[in-house]
DNA sequence: TCTCCACAGGAAATTGGGGGTT
DNA sequence: AACCCCCAATTTCCTGTGGAGA
């Protein structure tokens, strides 16, 4: 007998073409961009510099696959087309860079290998236009989630002004493209990075179901074996179910690999309608508890004082009363005790992720207006989060004492 | 319609930690 | 080390709220 390992999947001919980092060659969805991008990178073909450009949008919007994209066209045009374009690109993740320091280093690594030490902020930088000068030409730096730099912005306003200031040589053109998420960073930058930064800005709004249809329509032909193995409604309601929240592919994308590798380990050979809704539920739960690990202490404490109830069958429960068992657990624990008010805050916030649910009551002149809480997920789902955390070793979730104190 | 309950939640004041400066 | 400054989290203070019951 074959081993189960045996036989080819009966459903994924490449399910790499699924994975995050998967990085399409063409976005058709997004053209309009793709020409802002490439009217911004124009003057470089003509040998002066290539504009600045920023890229906002939310995340999964595909703006770091058109810079790719569009980057890698201009270097096919700079090798084969063009004899005037002599261009470098170079693309910086900012992702863990914190500091215009840290992203210097990094440009200054890649390009010569070497991180730098013991050097002050401005001798970085001096190091870095020493390279570009070493380069010359055309050099076009893409800065990606760049907003992880915060309000050290030096960076921004080095590069871009590097010429008129006489940073690098006459015949360097260093220019920036950067990505950001975060579109409130984008508004607190100061004045004079507005001003060099926004030659050009490119807004990327998120997709509407059609386009995430068809995004996963081109991914299913690569990933599956053939398309039958895919029910009709299946890029439909993955598609809708993206839309409906974040408009990003990147997660239509999930629901429709999560949704196959379910079929898949079923041993199905199709894909249904139910897979997906099967798979938005659990990477539903899963976010959800992925969340309830990452809350504070505080939070933690919050949520085991409502799961305690939850156990003892006292929910859902007024604030009030949280409260008293939730000081009770963090005298316990050798904690903080905040004071109620922010308890309530905490509260709310578990309610808005999905992790409690609120509701609101209201007796008159006999009660008068409150809330209620109790869990809004599986009880043993939060039990066991909440015993995986050491820091709450000392509280025992079945036993409901309330302190006055 | 008016009153009144008991908490909700806004606003202002306070605290306390991290970073830079002398 | 001593100091200040900045920021966010938290506390303190207080007004707002909707409906049951008179």
């Amino acid at each position: 007998m074959p081993s189960k390992y045996a036989g080819q999947s009966t459903i994924f001919d490449d399910e790499e073409v699924l994975s995050e980092d998967w990085t399409p060659d063409k976005l058709p969805e997004r053209e309009d961009e793709i020409k802002q991008l490439e009217s911004a990178f124009a003057p470089a073909t003509r040998g002066a510099g290539a504009d600045n450009v920023f890229l906002y949008g939310k995340a999964g919007q595909g703006k770091t696959a058109a810079a790719q994209v569009e980057l890698s066209e201009l270097e096919y045009h700079a090798e084969n087309e063009s004899d005037t374009l002599d261009l470098t690109t170079l693309f910086i993740s900012c992702e863990d860079l914190t500091t215009s320091f840290q992203v210097v280093n990094q440009i200054v690594y890649q390009l010569t290998g070497e991180r730098m030490n013991g050097l002050s902020t401005s001798e970085a930088f001096d190091r870095m236009f020493e390279e570009f000068n070493r380069i010359g030409n055309t050099i076009i730096l893409v800065l990606d989630e760049i907003d992880n730099i915060g309000t050290d912005d030096k960076i921004l306003y080095s590069i871009p002004r590097a010429r008129s200031k006489g940073y690098v040589d006459e015949d360097v053109y260093p220019s920036v493209v950067g990505i950001s998420n975060n579109l409130k960073w984008r508004d607190n930058l100061s004045p004079k990075v507005k001003d060099s930064l926004y030659d050009e800005s490119v807004h990327f709004a998120p997709y509407d179901a059609t386009q995430l249809g068809e995004i996963l329509e081109r991914r299913a032909e690569r990933a599956f074996i053939d398309e039958d193995v895919l029910g009709s409604d299946v890029i439909p309601i993955a598609s809708a179910f993206a839309a409906q929240d974040k408009g990003s592919a990147r997660q239509a994308i999930g629901y429709l690999r999560k949704a196959a590798k379910l079929a898949s380990s079923k041993g199905d050979d199709t894909v249904t309608e139910s897979h997906v809704r099967e798979a938005e539920a659990l990477i539903e739960k899963e976010r959800v508890e992925e969340g309830m690990r990452g809350l504070t202490t505080q939070g933690h404490l919050a949520l085991a004082a409502t799961t305690a109830l939850e156990l003892s069958n006292d929910t859902p429960a007024r604030t009030k009363i949280i409260y008293g068992i939730y000081k009770n657990m963090a005298n316990k624990i050798d904690g903080n005790v905040l004071a109620m008010r922010r308890m309530r805050d905490q509260l709310h916030d578990l309610d808005m992720q999905g992790i409690m649910i609120r509701s609101e009551y209201n007796d008159g002149s006999q009660g008068g207006h409150y809330y209620k809480y109790e869990l809004g997920i599986e009880t043993e789902a939060a039990v066991s989060v909440l015993s995986n955390i050491s820091r709450l070793d000392e509280i025992n979730l079945n036993t409901i004492e309330s302190s006055h104190r």
